[in-house]
DNA sequence: AATAATTCTGAAATCGATTTCAGAAATGAA
DNA sequence: TTCATTTCTGAAATCGATTTCAGAATTATT
């Protein structure tokens, strides 16, 4: 006889309900038991009912573990995001595990901080764990990185970008061509003097370097090309909006139009002119990108870029779901961004930079 | 012979690296390597180097699937929170994931949308998956959900909340004497009419909950207990404090303070303030709950409660780790709030309450 | 140098569910 | 009623890493 210990090898209480014991019960097999959950089609349906239902009494859940070493898929996808504390991420994420989990999947999920040595070792720690899926953001990884993903061979999708390097698809917008239809749309408001305020110091924040260049393609083209002092870089915060705004007026004080590449700097800035006195938009044009829920709500609301981030997720999702299962999958989705105009926005005052006056009711 | 299929049964590319073609190569026995990679101090200096040589050249990763089966510690935990789309919850979760991840651990994620059943059907398919540990969101859970967490025999800890029913395990602050605090402060500034607008629709929101009693109990002992017509009931987005004021101040124009549970409806209060010409503090006094990044940038900057949501995340990994490691642990911790006081809270206009007049710079 | 004590290593059992293969039962045909 | 099909079910092998148990190799002791 078996010697039975107390606490059993694994550390439970109550040692677990295995397939053999509703095997037992039901005087079946365990391949019978094993058939009623995985193809139930096949197995008599009275004999079917019979084994559910003790199923039910012992309230029997598979071992995943053992599951999935034989059938070799986690259910288990994994997504990497710079931060959860920018909205659009967070949303992001949300929609994906939504869709995830209406599939059966579960989903794990780590940050990087914008790091990319950061971000392949939370890779490598999801791939140990056997995830059939990766969602990253962005294109912009290391090599190493790539190599570790095709190692892994493992579906992987990458967010919020249009396309990304090495033949990695990605599901996302075009963050160039939005930035320079919003500097297209106030080169026709009349605007000539612009300023750029853009989250580009982390390296792998592909997003934001794209959407500067969208701007100065623009203006480029408009024959109205930036100079370096004109371009401020941050990082994502709303403090740093403000201190930019107030660097880039020191530089320009004849600046009548701000284009952010993030709300939240925008955000910063308009708080920052609000105190400088300026009034938006009569004295300065602020514009952000993201479409965050404060846009709408600030005063005046804010022009921005509108992303799809819960499309986003849940394309990513879909894609993931139909390339383990070996669906045909498309090479990249294309989402629309919209271009929200509020009254952040407006044409400059005739002639004149922005005066540093009180504010006031008279304009 | 054994038939080799060029796809193999698990559908990778190339086949997996096994322990066993280590073994192989190193001309060691499995065990060996084994122990190389679980107790390498009981292995041969010079053999556990060989060894090791060998495992990077083949760059054999174990299969955490054959290891959790055979172990039945799968190294990681789950959270479940209401929605990310709430910062305060997005920061704890980033705070949890980055302490799990110095550990060893990784996290799954899910959210509930604050409703219970959700919440259990993911705490369901998250225990399937075989975490050795699980965070929630506050302490108002089914029974069903407890009793399901006792049949896993997987530790818990419930979180933003001091205490939880059914002998759970907390971490976070005491809401109710926060916002007791919040209103004591604001009666000693001289407040009488005073107005709450709370998010306690969804059932499982005990912290809104709380935070309102702690509204409730302060006036009831101050004597001046709010009549059911001051209390606004709202969901947790900006849009509802727009209107919930809108509402109060219809019911009860002579307001002086109002108290929200949330900043977010405070902000969206703030808005309507704006936009019916009511200046704030002077006008009206609102408080808001959370401190999010935003509060202290909004015009006038938001008197709050900063919840300490980074630490409430790395306490839940700690005690988690710990408990899942056997390591004695407190029964419940207990994080200090943080009243900030700004400038969207001041004394009353002397004896009337707000009037209808537009903003100006008058006052 | 011979034996005892100690340290390492390998063979084999084990974790729990899935699936192949073959045989049993049930159905249909003659 | 008997034989040929078809449909179900069960025994046993398998997934890959871990660990026990016992035997081999090494070191210490007399």
């Amino acid at each position: 006889m078996d010697k039975k210990p107390v606490i059993d090898p694994k550390g439970r209480q109550q040692p677990r309900v295995k397939i053999e014991d509703v095997a037992r019960k039901a005087n079946v097999s365990p391949a019978t038991v094993s058939r009623v959950l995985n193809h139930p089609d096949i197995v008599r349906p009275e004999l079917r009912d019979r084994v559910m239902r003790h199923i039910n009494d012992l309230s029997y859940t598979r071992d995943s573990a053992a599951r999935a070493l034989k059938s070799g898929r986690m259910r288990t996808v994994g997504v990497i995001v710079p931060t959860l504390a920018l909205g659009i991420f967070a949303e992001g994420v949300e929609a994906l595990q939504n869709r995830l989990s209406e599939s059966g999947y579960t989903l794990f999920i780590a940050n990087s901080q914008y790091d990319q040595r950061r971000e392949f070792q939370e890779l490598q720690s999801l791939v140990e764990r056997g995830i059939d899926g990766i969602v990253l953001v962005g294109g912009s990884h290391g090599r190493e990185l790539r190599s570790l993903i095709e190692q892994a061979g493992v579906p992987v999708i990458t967010t919020y970008v249009s396309k990304a390097g090495g033949g990695i698809p990605a599901i996302g917008i075009d963050n160039e061509s939005a930035t320079r239809e919003m500097t297209e749309y106030l080169l026709r408001l009349g605007h000539v003097r612009f300023g750029a305020i853009a989250n580009v110091v982390a390296t792998s924040n592909d997003r934001s370097r794209a959407r500067l260049e969208g701007i100065q393609r623009a203006l480029s083209d408009a024959g109205l090309p930036l100079k370096p002092t004109q371009i401020i870089k941050a990082d994502y915060s709303l403090a740093q909006g403000r201190s930019a705004l107030r660097q880039l007026l020191t530089d320009h004080p004849d600046t009548t139009a701000v284009i952010c590449t993030t709300d939240t700097l925008a955000i910063g800035a308009m708080a920052e002119a609000r105190k400088m006195g300026l009034i938006v938009p009569t004295a300065l044009s602020i514009t952000g990108f993201d479409d965050v829920e404060l846009a709408a709500q600030m005063d005046p609301p804010l022009t921005t870029v509108s992303v799809p981030a819960a499309e986003i997720g849940r394309g990513a999702a879909d894609y993931l779901i139909n390339a383990i299962a070996g669906s045909p999958v498309p090479k990249s989705v294309l989402l629309p961004y919209r271009l929200v105009m509020r009254s952040s926005s407006a044409p400059p005052r005739s002639g004149e930079g922005p005066a540093r006056r009180r504010r006031s009711r008279d304009v």
